[in-house]
DNA sequence: TCAATAAGTCAAAAAAATATGACTACCCAA
DNA sequence: TTGGGTAGTCATATTTTTTTGACTTATTGA
């Protein structure tokens, strides 16, 4: 089961919140994959450079307590796991797509 | 003079420098607070509930290293310093509501 | 002239985030 | 039955961020 993160409303900072759920070391890059289909946790950290288990598997568990990406079992072939964009992922893409846009447009 | 930081396109994922701007201590709540009008220094130590100068001070920097805001002398009653939104701070206002819209439509 | 306000800086300490390397457990193919 | 792939965990470093508290320089109001 995953807990749900205190979006930290606190501050007065809506915004606050979904910052914290992006950043973090290769979430952004994680999440950016994510967009092209089903993560799984060698392939990514062989396609992030300078990955580590350790982070990559911090990624994607806390994407996971967001609530941005779900982790399933694959009985297939070769047995694995996939982690794939929920709903609420889904709904983050165009706010994600904004962020690029806004980088783009700043050099 | 301000220098000009690394947004780490290198990374492949544009979103990321937009992200590593808006995250650190306080950063959001500052830039927030400034949509509102030009910030001062000891006045954000008051507004923000737990602040310490050092932090606030190494928010404002980096916003102002961004390009987000900029800091003037205003040479009137009590001489102060004053943080206001550039245009490229102004022109990521919408792009911050979006994220805000993101995390009230999801609690 | 004294005390307060404004806007910080600096060094050191403490806390949080990341990285490293060893290790686990399971499956599959030769 | 040995070796490789998959998907991690765990404890311990190392690094980065953040906090603390002392100190600074200049202005201002009484």
């Amino acid at each position: 089961m995953t807990t749900q993160k205190d979006t930290d409303s606190a501050s007065g900072c809506p915004a606050e919140g979904l910052l914290k759920m992006l950043s973090g070391k290769f979430k952004p890059q994680v999440f950016r994959l994510a967009l092209d289909g089903p993560l799984r946790f060698n392939t990514l950290l062989r396609q992030i450079e300078g990955a580590n288990k350790q982070s990559v598997s911090v990624a994607l568990r806390e994407l996971e307590d967001f609530g941005l990406l779900e982790k399933k079992t694959i009985n297939l072939k070769p047995l694995h796991i996939e982690y794939s964009l929920t709903e609420k992922g889904e709904s983050l893409v165009p706010v994600f797509r904004q962020l690029e846009l806004f980088q783009n447009n700043n050099q």
